[in-house]
RNA sequence: GGGAGUGUUCCCGAGUGGCCAAAGGGGGCAGACUGUAAAUCUGUUGCGUUUCGCUUCGGUGGUCCGAAUCCACCCGCUCCCA
């Protein structure tokens, strides 16, 4: 159940309640899609990390360990040791990544495994199994997000399926509830907004799901290739025909920057691999914009990665340092600056939630959205 | 003391007369990354007034229109025999 605590102008300070506990939006979903932050973050580190909710990968987890495996271990929270809200993808965005290996048919969609090249069929019911079987907190429904820019005609059949596909998986999912052997009765279903670029499917596509009445509203296919004044342009257009009542999650998205300037365009939940990807590859995020540790100019920087950040990693360790554990290889620079970009996002989230109690979205709106996209210094 | 090798740009290492400022790797420097097939990928790495010029392949001197490549001597290193 969602609660809509405050608003200003389009943006929203809401609550949502679930099976594993409240959360607070808006909000950011820390991307675990193996079951594991990459990096070497466990669910343990998470709690020191601000983090309210983590995200999993159907496709990666039916193909490894199997989620056959994580069922009879009692489901992901159990397997995780995380006792808040998960959600999981519903392998939808694995047909855009896998495009290569992939063939989509009206019943679903043929992978060859990208671990071993077997070959695997998910399709909406698969899917919803799968993700039943996880225990997840919130299922997303399986669709097909198309690579933008891609002819009109061929995302408006795609978009149709992706409905007739969301159809399939709302009553699989109810099914799935009903059974007693299910691990969590009250799994969440959210529905993906599809259309690409085009306003009118778009917007077609929204008016035709909300009549589902779903838990929760998602849109999908953005930041896949489009530039950001087309992403914004799409929310602009679609978000006004999003139910109020019910949380609106933008998928995939995005920079610092990106979640601002969604959150102001009335959006309530976020996920992105940028965080702890740019971690790894260690671009960092701060309050005075990105860069890259590895740079020469912090050789002999004894400062913390951020000095506004008291996260773990810059309570404890400097730039020299951290320089030096990613010029050797050492794996402990990738989980000092995962923890440390995954608490700088979860603090932005908290910032915002706080600037939007106050009344001051958009003046934090001002001061951050710009300079929070530019490189420090 | 005698013999056999060898010395290349930051490092390792290819190159044995012109297409060589010199392959490839490492290292360095810089960049990318948006529901994770990503601890990955890309660019760059002698100098300059940059569709061209200059300096460079242990040193010096030669041969040749032309040398990192051939010759002589010298210096350093490696191995073998005494």
């Amino acid at each position: 159940m969602f609660k809509l605590l405050k608003t200003e102008e389009t943006a929203r300070r809401g609550r949502l309640s679930t099976v594993h506990g409240e959360i607070e939006s808006p909000f950011f979903m820390n991307v675990a899609t193996a079951a594991a932050i990459k990096g070497g973050i466990s669910a343990l580190d998470l709690k020191e990390l601000k983090c309210q909710t983590m995200l999993c990968n159907t496709y990666h987890l039916h193909i490894r360990p199997s989620d056959e495996v994580i069922y009879k271990m009692g489901g992901l929270h159990r397997f995780t040791n995380w006792d808040k809200p998960i959600l999981t993808d519903s392998g939808g965005f694995q047909v855009f990544s896998l495009a290569k290996l992939r063939k989509i048919k009206e019943e679903g969609v043929y992978f060859a495994s990208h671990v071993d090249g077997k070959r695997i069929f998910m399709g909406p019911e698969e899917s919803m199994q799968i993700q039943s079987n996880l225990g997840s907190t919130i299922a997303m429904a399986f669709d097909e997000c198309v690579e933008n820019p891609s002819p009109y005609e061929y995302v408006k059949q795609s978009t149709e399926r992706t409905t007739r596909w969301l159809i399939r998986c709302k009553s699989e999912l109810d099914r799935l509830n009903n059974m007693s052997e299910t691990i969590n009765k009250k799994q969440m279903l959210f529905g993906i907004n599809q259309g690409g670029t085009y306003d009118d499917l778009r917007i077609e596509h929204m008016k035709i799901i909300r009549e589902l009445d779903l838990e929760g509203y998602s849109i999908g296919g953005l930041a896949v290739g489009e530039p950001t004044e087309i992403m914004y342009h799409i929310l602009d257009t679609v978000v006004p025909y999003m139910p109020v009542e019910k949380p609106r999650y933008l998928m995939g998205v995005g920079t610092p920057s990106n979640i601002i300037e969604a959150v102001a365009r009335g959006i309530d939940m976020f996920d992105c691999v940028m965080p702890s990807r740019n971690a790894r590859h260690a671009t960092i995020f701060t309050w005075q914009g990105m860069t890259h540790v590895t740079n020469e100019c912090y050789k002999y920087d004894d400062k913390p990665l951020d000095e506004e950040c008291d996260c773990p990693t810059c309570k404890s360790f400097s730039r020299s340092y951290i320089r030096h554990l990613f010029k050797s290889g050492e794996s402990l620079a990738g989980r000092l600056t995962v923890q440390h970009n995954l608490y700088f996002y979860n603090t932005l989230m908290e910032r915002i939630r706080d600037a939007l109690d106050k009344g001051e979205f958009e003046s934090f709106r001002r001061q951050y959205s710009t300079k929070l996209a530019e490189k420090r210094k």
